[in-house]
DNA sequence: TTCTTATATTACTAGGTAGTTGTACTTACT
DNA sequence: AGTAAGTACAACTACCTAGTAATATAAGAA
């Protein structure tokens, strides 16, 4: 059962950081509804293909996503769907700290 | 209720990418058996002073954290437990990731 | 084979960030 | 007042990384 300790926390970091970015982030919001292709996912974000390709190997790397090849173009596809369920829980943070700044924000006028 | 979209991937991908840092990560570790003063957190992290201290600023900006001030020193303590719940998720994906890396090991010899 | 398509990789640049050192600031104590 | 303690901040360095352009690789089509 790994946790979080001195010896593991930089594997675990690694893992949150590759979430921290928009584009990966963009990827797999993309990929939620299904299986795409490199090309598909650079027209969905607006990405060039280099770097869309670029940052899967990161997300293909951590396992979030997988990878199935045919032909010459490359499917790629959510694999630990935890993912989502983590953005969640961000999302919720992020609700929560957008609240209690603006509070703050009402208070100082 | 927010969600992952071009729109807010920023802000979220901002909240992760505070998680994607080891010594931060121990900091929360080390504040969740209660609050903690700067020279506590660096001392147990085993982290300079400035550093433990810039660290905690990120962490206090996004909201994972919280602060104290008595006298000269500052107390920080967990603000959003959610946070605990977010690395067990990534400590069982990369519970599983590793699991998948050994068995590809395996095959290969 | 030659050409085309789709993806991966390399080299490069600009901006960001962790860690350190030194210092300023604030509070308490004498 | 002066001194000490605890923290925050600024400046600096070394490293990392996102994005781009050019190229390499691989598979299919003509």
């Amino acid at each position: 059962m790994i946790e979080l300790s001195g010896t593991n926390a930089s594997a675990i970091a690694e893992r949150f950081k590759a979430l921290g970015e928009p584009m990966r982030l963009l990827l797999l919001e993309a990929l939620r509804r299904g299986e795409c292709s490199v090309g598909e996912l650079a027209e969905r974000t607006g990405g060039g293909q280099a770097n869309v390709s670029k940052h899967l190997q990161v997300l293909l790397q951590q396992g979030y996503v997988d990878r199935r090849k045919e032909g010459t173009t490359s499917w790629y596809r959510i694999s630990d769907p935890q993912v989502f369920r983590m953005c969640e829980l961000v999302c919720g943070g992020l609700e929560q700290e957008l609240d209690r700044k603006r509070k703050l924000l009402r208070r100082r006028k």
